[in-house]
DNA sequence: CATTTATTTAGATATTTAGCTAAATAGCGA
DNA sequence: TCGCTATTTAGCTAAATATCTAAATAAATG
């Protein structure tokens, strides 16, 4: 979870997860939407992997990057539920009909 | 967003919003419960303020510091809306009964 | 008005992080 | 195998961060 919440401090990652919820694509494809060197692209990407937050594969000479969005899901709904705040179903569960309008 | 994310990624600074989800608690009982010093923590409080997390309230010699929870809020459902991940309304509002079932 | 209490600011240091270039690795195709 | 392409690793620097102690500020109280 620190790792999560690490990974996702810096915009660049931020963004690289959210080009991979198209689907999956190549390190070098993905490089090559910021304005930063290859090789710091690719330790943005081994932070991520750290955090489970994307998986590698590799494709003959490229590598895949995919999102995990469950890892991601997990750790942010983990979070907001612990703060009440509207991002599970369980807050949102009225027993009685209107009963926190 | 950014300095949301940034304050967010420091496991005490995401334990003092936890604390203060239960009301509004000094800088100094906040301060109690961490191993650390005043100063590191006031460091710590500087960096919610700046990200607009909590809000500071002078009383008599003590800082009452709170929880702005909308903010929290914001910040993170934005985020997972981002992902469609169960979070919000906005994936959840059936404009016809039963449309998403 | 001097003292005490709560908190922050200043100033120093050590660690981490983001970035770079150059070099190493790995797969592919001639 | 040689050379080409994709990516990572190594090694470095600069900037940011977390921490500390000591000093400054501000409010309350005798």
């Amino acid at each position: 979870m620190n790792a999560v919440f690490k990974a996702l401090a810096d915009p660049t990652r931020r963004k690289v997860l959210e080009l991979l919820r198209q689907g999956p694509m190549t390190a070098g494809d993905l490089s090559d939407q910021f304005p930063v060197s290859r090789p710091t692209m690719s330790a943005h990407f081994a932070v991520l992997r750290e955090a489970d937050l994307i998986e590698a594969n590799k494709i003959g000479t490229s590598i895949l990057y995919q999102l995990k969005l469950s890892v991601l899901e997990d750790a942010l709904l983990s979070f907001t539920q612990l703060f009440g705040i509207g991002a599970g179903e369980a807050q949102r569960k009225p027993t009685r009909k209107g009963a926190d309008k």
